[in-house]
DNA sequence: AGAATTACCTGGCAGC
DNA sequence: TGCTGCCAGGTAATTC
């Protein structure tokens, strides 16, 4: 479940294989993901070097050397993954047959192949996605922030536009729950469903509760919602860092959660008993714009 | 216009 | 056991 911490947390795993490299041919396996890819998409692509690699709230951006931008959103099942030089051989072959069985299941969802050149030698980065709600598309890197995906996105939860002011600007006389308010890409650039239900139990609000009670009447943000803020930035950073750790060990290019989903405290955790020092409550789990919430109705008001 | 709902996909799993 | 049906969720399209 790909939100902007495990996109950085790809981008870092792709980047010591891709930056640099030339694109010998890019290989699509199909002439859509949940949109059609781009007109002339593997020939605009094939040839061209990575100049670096980017991320914008969920989205993985390929920089080339041509002035164009790849960009790159993995749904919620895409995933990217290494394959060194030479892989073939000797690959499996304790088990050969289940090895073959595993792979072909596997490669059914393997969409797109990016076959690279680098000093390192021979490699391939293969786009995987088997419910193919990721997609990608292609833009001089000029217009990027004028592209329909980009063009109305909010900022990120890690930079300094992201402020309790903006936010009370954002919020001021809105009934929407603040959970479908903290989803929405426009208020707040990479926040999806885990995360914002973290944030929320961390500033310990109701998910339920109307965006605009945190904003006085004269507009200005309330004590409350500079502990929102606060806590977005903390749990972002947190699962970033959680992601990061794992790649000391492996990369981890798969879009998966790292460590971080030992560390939920509401999120999945319905029944359980809620984490925060002294409440005693219980987690429930309520829907809200057909979407799990987790929370805490003792300590979220 | 803005907010709420549905469509898009497939694998996994609970329940029978 | 094999079937059904539901659930996961980010974004776009559609409806309200």
């Amino acid at each position: 479940m790909p939100e902007l911490p495990e996109v950085e947390t790809v981008k870092r795993g792709l980047a010591p294989a891709m930056e640099g490299a030339r694109i010998a041919r890019l290989e699509l396996r199909r002439g859509d993901l949940r949109f059609p890819f781009p007109d002339a998409f593997a020939d605009r692509v094939s040839g061209r070097t990575i100049v670096s690699l980017g991320r914008r709230a969920k989205y993985l951006l390929v920089d080339l050397d041509d002035g164009n931008t790849l960009i790159s959103h993995l749904g919620m099942s895409g995933s990217f993954r290494i394959e060194e030089g030479r892989i073939e051989e000797g690959a499996g072959a304790a088990t050969p047959g289940e090895f073959h069985h595993a792979r072909s299941k596997d490669e059914k969802h393997d969409h797109v192949v990016f076959h690279l050149e680098s000093p390192a030698g021979p490699r391939r980065v293969v786009y995987n996605d088997p419910r193919r709600f990721g997609f990608m598309d292609m833009v001089g890197r000029a217009d990027l922030a004028a592209h329909p995906f980009f063009r109305d996105l909010g900022p990120e939860p890690t930079g300094n536009e992201l402020g309790a002011a903006y936010l009370a600007e954002r919020f001021r006389d809105k009934a929407q729950p603040l959970k479908s308010a903290l989803l929405d890409q426009k208020n707040i650039a990479g926040l999806g469903n885990i995360y914002v239900c973290e944030a929320l139990w961390r500033a310990h609000l109701s998910p339920i509760r109307a965006a605009g009670t945190l904003v006085t009447a004269g507009g200005r943000p309330k004590e409350q919602l500079n502990l929102l803020v606060a806590s977005i930035r903390h749990v972002i950073a947190d699962a970033i860092a959680a992601g990061g750790s794992s790649l000391r060990d492996h990369i981890q290019t798969d879009g998966s959660l790292g460590y971080f989903q030992h560390s939920f405290s509401v999120y999945d955790r319905e029944g359980q008993a809620c984490r925060t020092p002294g409440c005693g409550g219980t987690v429930a789990r309520i829907v809200q714009a057909g979407r799990s919430t987790f929370y805490c109705a003792t300590c979220q008001k």
